[in-house]
DNA sequence: CTAGACCTTGACGCTGACGTCAACGCAACG
DNA sequence: CGTTGCGTTGACGTCAGCGTCAAGGTCTAG
């Protein structure tokens, strides 16, 4: 399969999967005439990259999956790497939960107080006389 | 008071300031020389912006609150256009909420998943011999 | 033979909020 | 008078993950 190929069949673009092979994730065998050559593994390994990346992974944390994967486990988290970067990512996303929490308390409460003091418009009532 | 100044007082830099200048927020009188002059109300300002920031707003998103402020306003969000800000981020907030909250199940099961299949080292108990 | 669909590499653009550097002006101190 | 420390504008660099264009090679159908 070449490229365009390989993309549709990712729901991706050439452009992003020469710029994983640019990164090292991904290399490609070359036909004669210089066209990139992959197989159905290439796509699953593209789907793995995919899948992490829909979770906020960033490249570089899909590394580990992708090398496992080439290495010929079933799955891209059967190795002690990725598993480390689950809980690294875990470890990062509950704190960033909370980050988060804080603010929407903050934004909320301010919003609150700014409504106290200045009431909104008071929910035109669409009568004919009044 | 010039911008070395304000920026120290504001825990800023000075390219900060003369970015949101070039944003069109925060304009500064100039005086003879042509350095920018600030006062006491553009600190104000500033804090107002930096803190909008610190929650994850946009520099675009505390335009409303600087110029209610530049209005006279005794707070950044005493004026509707503000409120208006303020209820959409708490949506964004809340989708995102869910999002990472739905992220996060994933790459929990993932990982527990995945621990099952091959469990982890299997916690070394410092004895002797054993 | 040629049009069109695919492929190649290389390079610049994009978004946001600045950092950093260059090259210069201005002001005060000793 | 020179140095030091502020200020000025302008322009390029940063991070990620590509999009988009340019200029060309390759293969196939008509």
């Amino acid at each position: 399969m070449r490229i365009g190929e390989l993309a549709k069949r990712a729901g991706t673009s050439t452009r992003t999967l020469r710029y994983y092979e640019s990164r090292g994730l991904l290399p490609a065998r070359r036909s004669v005439n210089g066209y990139r050559v992959y197989g159905d593994d290439d796509l699953r390994l593209v789907e793995q990259i995919r899948t992490l990346q829909d979770f906020g992974f960033g490249l570089e944390e899909t590394r580990p999956f992708v090398e496992c994967l080439r290495a010929g486990h079933p799955s891209g988290d059967s190795c002690p790497a990725s598993l480390e970067v689950y809980r690294d990512k875990l470890a990062e996303l509950d704190a960033l939960l909370d980050r988060l929490r804080e603010v929407r308390a903050q934004v909320s409460a301010r919003l609150a107080q700014a409504e106290a003091q200045a009431p909104p418009e008071p929910e035109p009532r669409c009568q004919l006389r009044g």
